[in-house]
DNA sequence: GCGAAAAAGGAAACCGGTGTCAAAACGAAA
DNA sequence: TTTCGTTTTGACACCGGTTTCCTTTTTCGC
């Protein structure tokens, strides 16, 4: 079977058949305007030589190529990996194929160094992950250059058709929630950096449901981080230093929560006893870190595989959801206080 | 400046030039066979123009596209990342890109899959990370379709010219002497899945280091994982069960070193003082981790840039290396025993 | 200043597909 | 069997580059 020389082309197969390249293309794009006993003839033939169509002819025939970018400058590695493997289950068994990018955020070439990156592949759309889908300029610069994009994030940053987006804010909601009916009523939090919209969405949260629960936020119960594992460690110092002691601690996300970990082990505070602890994110050290941690888990694959589909097949995705709801993943971290 | 409309093509700009298109072809590829006031008088166009190159149509000239396939099955986050940036510091500011691919190991139709993408997308050629870079079939696939491609692996899986490789057995070797130097006697050994490489040539270091310094390795002291957290928890379990207990474990990889973290834990055995352990990856989990863990790093992202090169740029990448030293990161997981 | 060689530039074909539009084949009705 | 209106099919141009091959221009020695 396994032959080597030149791959077959549209012309072999339309020889061999005995048609013109039209019908073969055709038969290739499934066009029903085409005898039954043609197609078959030419499918025989495509089967026999082992044809398939070559990509790039066809991008340029079609003035569009089948790539998609996924631009990211995520800190959390299996967040990404998972975000790439969910935009696989949507074009698997698809021709598009996914690019990747990964982007520096500090630099201050970014926007030019992805303007080059899109000039020259030209690539039918791109997937934006946070933190750099909360950019707007980039958006912008994606409309400009005429490439399609669907941006994720936490919050309502674009029109439904460009986004898709978890609920951070409700979802920490629920968290507070969750410990002040525990009993918890001296909550830290540690925050993420300024600047991020996920940061900001998560803090908003936590903020409005301790006013709703009517429960005091002093400064020293709130701490600045910037998603680093350092930082995190660095902030439940602060928080645990201030008297009276905060009971729980939530870090948003689990990298600063396994940072505050280390904190708390650091000062003989027992976790969950002594200090509750709830991270976001659900990524794997939450689940291997001891005891095991409390945190906020979002569908990942599944927003991912919805993002890759409103950008492929914008039509069939009108049915898809924008909005994503995570869910609270319950762990050891997390106890009465006392 | 910013225009839309459709891209300037090579046309266009020859005819703003007032010379031929493959005048512009010329210039672009950087021919020396051009007069130095033609080639100014054709970079100006292209500058007012913003004209970029149509990289489809260029590949279907040169029946080659420049796109580079990253064909993995690891199960862990960090190292595919690293992998991807390692790459994308390679190939950034030339005009390749990189496509991924995760497969899926245990689906009998894997190779079919592979082939079909191959097929598809006609990559100029794939990297292939560990544990799939290990399946011969696949290179032959690669071969016989003749895609170029570059094997990472723990071993001499491939000719040079196809491989990148870290010296695990050395590695490993490295570790047990370590041990054995701070007075550890009786150490376990959780191994990796069997028909790995990587945990073949890990458990090969392993004991014939033992047996250099004449030290015993029952097979108490030999536990079987498959690389994931859990795995880890369930050795670890088997091997603190025996008595006499060992006073040291290396763990193939770091997230089964974790998985013995939690299983000491669970035991009430402390680590470092009653229970060495020691990883293997230096993946995020270890430094986050409590204690720190003492684990073994390699340089994933310089063999990634190096596994790039070595497929886009064959000739200038004899001088690189294939094979890369990995080295001890020495933490707190490790002390002396008693 | 002249002729020859070398350098520079251009016309047309080609890479492997798709779109347009007209021609050919077909089936039903006359 | 002919005619007419649909289906099917094919010829040809085109997408935006590169390559081949040939003509024109420049350069340089004498």
């Amino acid at each position: 079977m396994a032959k080597s020389g030149p791959a077959p082309t549209i012309n072999d197969v339309a020889r061999v058949a005995g048609v013109s390249k039209k019908t073969v293309s055709r038969v290739i794009n499934r066009s029903p305007l085409l005898r039954e006993a043609t197609r078959a003839k030419v499918e025989k033939v495509i089967a026999e030589l082992g044809y398939t169509p070559n990509p790039q002819a066809r991008a340029l025939a079609l003035r569009r190529n089948f790539l998609i970018g996924l631009l990211h400058d995520n800190p959390n590695a299996q967040t990404v990996l998972n975000f790439q493997e969910g935009v696989l289950d949507a074009i698997r068994d698809t021709e598009f194929a996914l690019v990747v990018r990964p982007v520096d955020r500090h630099s201050p070439a970014m926007l030019d160094d992805i303007r080059n990156f899109l000039e020259q592949q030209r690539l039918y759309g791109v997937l934006i992950l946070p933190p750099i889908s909360e950019n707007d300029d980039l958006a912008a610069l994606c409309r400009e250059m005429g490439c399609g994009y669907v941006r994720m994030g936490s919050a309502a940053l674009d029109e439904a058709e460009h986004l898709v987006q978890s609920n951070d804010r409700e979802m920490v909601e629920g968290v507070v929630d969750y410990l002040v009916k525990l009993g918890h009523r001296r909550i830290g939090l540690i925050e993420g950096p300024s600047g991020f919209r996920s940061a900001f969405e998560r803090r908003e949260g936590f903020l409005a449901a301790m006013h709703r629960h009517g429960l005091e936020v002093p400064p020293a119960a709130l701490a600045q981080g910037n998603y680093r594992f350092d930082s995190g460690h660095r902030a439940a110092n602060e928080l645990l230093s201030a008297e009276p002691r905060v009971t729980a601690i939530f870090a948003s996300n689990d990298e600063m929560a396994a940072g505050a970990y280390h904190a708390a082990r650091e000062r003989g505070v027992e976790v969950p006893h002594q200090l509750s602890i709830v991270g976001f994110d659900d990524s794997p050290i939450a689940a291997h870190i001891w005891p095991p941690m409390t945190t906020v888990g979002w569908p990942i694959r599944e927003m991912a595989k919805a993002a890759a589909l409103k950008l492929v097949a914008p039509d069939s995705s009108e049915a898809l959801p924008s909005s994503f709801p995570a869910r609270l993943v319950t762990r050891n971290s997390v106890a009465e206080p006392g």
